[in-house]
DNA sequence: GAGTGGAGCGCC
DNA sequence: AAAGGGCGCTCCACTC
């Protein structure tokens, strides 16, 4: 059963409106105002088993904006169709990406009405020392529909309106799955920000202290950062100086004798001079220090949870986007701060080289796919690539990336004899690209249309006097867009393909009593559960990768092994 | 003093 | 001759 299901933009926070409709997206029973919008879905979803056949899909405005306050009441849904994310695929597949996808803004394009501008997504507040703060009285409404406009209506006309062009599409059953996956996916990541990862701030206290020393109290840098800017400094003649400086850290160099090429690491590494270890230690700590010191820990570990918030669809290639604490950089020497409750385990998993293998379930390139018969694709192709699992590595990635020249070069012209199909699918990606076309993952999500820049670059090209230069510029400009392109086909159906995966994984975990995702990053999953559960849970992520290959890409021969390990810490688990 | 852009890092 | 995709975050330098 689907059921329209909105807030009132006009009244108190919790008023609302349901109405349920058809399979077609029409109105079938009269709608209701309700008082209480998340009461009424807590019912709904309570008066029936989630598997049962009148169990609802709620149809509504936008995931984020209703998850966060129903999970605040102890309201879990079991399937939605989100409006808003649903609308950016598909002004994305008809080629005006970035178009405002809200509510509103759908129906005014349905109408032929000005269509209002999203409304920015506030900024994140680091968290209130109670993480479970209610919700002001008024809440903004984000919908953009008109005052005058009948909410419920809107609903329900841009839903039928979206299901005529999901119908109008090239592959209607593969656009229908990626719809549905991402809007579980939303579901699962207002669950993941409702949870929080759990992080013990005291181990994280003991790792800053071992590497950086003391904590200052007067904001001074730590002990070990000052004394390897003392370090740098004797090192090059100097009295003083900002190792976050580059115009100073440039200077002191040249002036015993060093030109940098740049400041990167990998550039410095290759430099012979006793200060340039230091300065490497320097950066480290200093990375460490700001990115995530005491100040990061005590804005956003609050309880025993680091609470990020995760805008699904917020990366062009579907990946998702973290805002708040860098969720989705937690670097590994952290990872030891993140440990399971008593009695609680982590279930870390993680999608064994997700990318290739999606590619050779992609091109149906047979001789990738025997490969992924492999929990280790490399390995196995390494007799292809002269003995060495490196040199397979470098020619999948390399022909994924785009990548041509360097120690890249000849693993490429392997892979290109080798798996002709794989290579002749990015091929032409590239070149659509190039042509300043649009691609489309496998189920459908388009990428965006060539930048300003890249059309002036190309428009430019005709008219410039120089123009040898102008070519070379244009022509520079375009491979990059091949490369997006290129990259983008895999990126993109990579990501599609671990959003079927969650979204199953979050059905199946209903069984486990307790058990919590707590965590998701491309191609990995964190599950917070009772030890007990712990096998079960594993289990069921291994048959869930397995359903995900076969409900994004039908049956075939591709495997997508996943690696599993049960952990109390986080940092146990590669 | 606030905002912007680039450099650089580290996660996938 | 060389030519690697996507992000978030922090710093500095620069501009207004």
């Amino acid at each position: 059963m689907q059921i329209a299901a909105t807030y009132d933009p006009e009244g108190f926070k919790d008023r609302g409106f349901v109405q349920a409709i058809s399979e077609e997206g029409d109105a079938a029973g009269q709608p209701r105002a309700v008082a209480d919008l998340e009461a009424e879905i807590g019912t709904l979803e309570a008066a029936s088993a989630p598997d049962a056949p009148d169990h609802p899909r709620w149809i509504w405005p936008a995931t984020a904006d209703l998850a966060p306050a129903l999970l605040r009441r102890g309201v879990r849904v079991d399937r939605c169709h989100d409006l808003a994310l649903t609308e950016a695929l598909l002004v994305a597949y008809e080629g005006r990406c970035g178009a405002p996808r809200s509510l509103g803004a759908a129906w005014a394009r349905l109408h032929g009405l000005p269509v209002p501008p999203d409304r920015a997504e506030g900024t994140l507040e680091a968290p209130a020392d109670n993480p479970t703060t209610q919700p002001a009285l008024f809440e903004p409404d984000r919908s953009g529909l008109p005052p005058d406009a009948d909410p419920l209506r809107a609903v329900r006309e841009v839903h039928a309106e979206q299901l005529r062009r999901i119908a109008a599409t090239e592959h209607p059953g593969r656009f229908r799955l990626l719809v549905a996956a991402e809007s579980a996916a939303a579901l699962a990541a207002a669950e993941m920000a409702h949870h929080g990862l759990p992080w013990r701030a005291d181990v994280h206290g003991e790792i800053l202290a071992e590497i950086l020393g003391p904590r200052p109290v007067d904001g001074s840098p730590p002990r070990a950062m000052a004394a390897a800017t003392a370090e740098l400094a004797a090192a090059l003649g100097v009295r003083a100086l900002n190792p976050d400086s580059a115009p100073q850290v440039t200077k002191a160099f040249a002036d015993v004798g060093v030109k940098l090429p740049s400041l990167r690491r990998w550039d410095l590494e290759k430099i012979d001079h006793p200060a340039i270890p230091l300065l490497l230690k320097y950066k480290e700590l200093s990375r460490l220090y700001s990115f995530n010191g005491w100040v990061w820990r005590d804005t956003w570990v609050v309880a025993g949870r680091f609470r990020p918030e995760y805008t699904v669809g917020g990366v062009v290639t579907g990946r998702w986007a973290a805002r708040g604490g860098g969720a989705l950089q937690i670097a590994r020497r952290l990872r030891k701060a993140v440990i399971a409750d008593p009695g609680w385990v982590f279930v870390a998993a993680d999608a064994a080289q997700l990318e290739p293998r999606i590619l050779a379930a992609m091109a149906q390139d047979p001789g990738m796919a025997e490969a992924t018969q492999s929990d280790d694709m490399y390995a196995a192709l390494a007799g292809v690539f002269e003995g060495s699992r490196d040199q397979a590595k470098l020619g999948l990635l390399g022909a994924m990336y785009g990548q041509t020249g360097g120690g890249a070069a000849a693993p490429l012209a392997l892979m290109r004899r080798r798996f002709p199909k794989a290579t002749a699918l990015l091929d032409e990606a590239a070149r659509e690209g190039e042509r300043g076309r649009l691609v489309r993952s496998h189920l459908g999500r388009t990428c965006p249309p060539p930048s300003e820049r890249w059309q002036s670059a190309i428009a430019g090209d005709a008219e410039a006097d120089a123009a040898d230069d102008s070519n070379r510029r244009s022509g520079q400009v375009a491979r990059a867009r091949g490369r997006f392109t290129r990259n983008f086909v895999i990126q993109a159906t990579a990501a599609e393909w671990a959003e079927v995966l969650l979204a199953l994984l979050r059905q199946r975990l209903r069984r486990l009593d307790g058990a919590q995702l707590v965590f998701f990053q491309h191609d990995e999953v964190l599950v917070h559960v009772p030890k007990e559960h712990a096998a079960a849970a594993a289990g069921m992520i291994g048959e869930c990768a397995a359903l995900a290959g076969r409900l994004v890409f039908g049956p075939g021969p591709v495997r997508f092994p996943m690696s599993v390990h049960s952990v109390e810490c986080y940092g146990d688990a590669k």
